[in-house]
DNA sequence: AAGTCTGTCAACCGCATTCAA
DNA sequence: GTTGAATGCGGTTGACAGACT
């Protein structure tokens, strides 16, 4: 007995998304929310399978994705994730905020796993290669300081060590292709804050964060303005579609002009219009 | 300019897991 | 405990763009 399809393959589209299916499927996600992916395509108007949709929305528009290469200090993060949970797609990309399973494993198939061969370390292992790498490789590479020193570093829980210890030498030695100022200083303060840490590497319970202490753009909903210590859903939702770029500029301004959002709050149904 | 090669990444496929009946 | 539907996950594919010849 086979399994049944995930969806009727009559009458499905498969291939790349056009911009009118996203505004679709935009729309439906805003308006209800995530619910059961089956009934998606149905309720939006999208010849597609369920899984399709869920695939497009949680690796190309939602609104808290991240745009964009993984900088030097995510890629660190990745091979020492990897180190640890393996081919664990979804357990790295829930570690790093923004990023999805697909865009990890892609960029380590194209970008780290090559770095990591030149470094003469097996990408599956993270062990050095049998094979002796000529030296030029191993000195040339702008990535040499990635890896910790040995295999037992990825396992003995070392990591922060050698995150201290790796990013400084690379500080020291490229800091003047360090982009991204704001993410070198969130992982430093991550490497700084060891129980943080050991919470994203999936060790240890969340620490206990006072955010009164934290120092937020005058445009980001204040947790504490909220009784509960959290912004509402409505003022986070305005931020995040504030602050994401999901395909408007592919489907124009204009295509935003008629979508709303209702929003279930206290089981009173709240309505908002998105201006473009 | 045309053809070929290579790298990138969105999307698909099929198996695994979860959960409700 | 069993079954089947729904969803999640990781491997793979294929379209596309840019580099190269």
């Amino acid at each position: 007995m086979g399994r049944q399809p995930c969806c009727d393959k009559l009458g499905v589209k498969k291939g790349p998304w056009t911009a009118e299916e996203d505004k679709k499927l935009i729309n439906f996600i805003l308006t209800n929310g995530q619910c059961c992916w089956r009934a998606v395509p149905k309720l939006a108007d999208l010849r597609r399978c369920g899984k399709s949709c869920r695939l497009r929305w949680t690796n190309y528009l939602r609104p808290d994705l991240k745009r964009g290469l993984l900088n030097e200090y995510e890629e660190q993060l990745v091979i020492d994730l990897h180190a640890r949970l393996g081919n664990r797609w979804s357990k790295i990309a829930a570690k790093m905020s923004g990023r999805t399973d697909n865009e990890i494993k892609n960029h380590w198939n194209t970008h780290i796993k090559k770095k990591l061969l030149k470094m003469g370390i097996d990408p599956v292992t993270h062990k050095p290669l049998q094979k002796e790498t000529k030296a030029d490789d191993m000195t040339s590479s702008s990535t040499k300081n990635l890896m910790p020193q040995d295999s037992s570093s990825a396992t003995s829980g070392n990591t922060l060590e050698s995150y201290e210890e790796n990013s400084s030498l690379t500080r020291s030695e490229n800091s003047l292709a360090i982009q991204d100022q704001e993410t070198e200083a969130l992982f430093e303060s991550l490497s700084e804050d060891e129980k943080l840490l050991s919470y994203l590497l999936g060790e240890d319970e969340p620490p206990l964060v006072n955010t009164s202490t934290w120092e937020l753009p005058n445009n980001v909903p204040s947790f504490n303005d909220h009784p509960n210590g959290f912004a509402s859903w409505d003022d986070c939702a305005t931020w995040l579609l504030d602050c994401q770029d999901f395909g408007v500029h592919d489907f124009g301004l204009d295509s935003f002009d008629d979508v709303e959002i209702s929003i279930l709050d206290d089981g009173n149904k709240q309505s908002m219009s998105i201006l473009a």
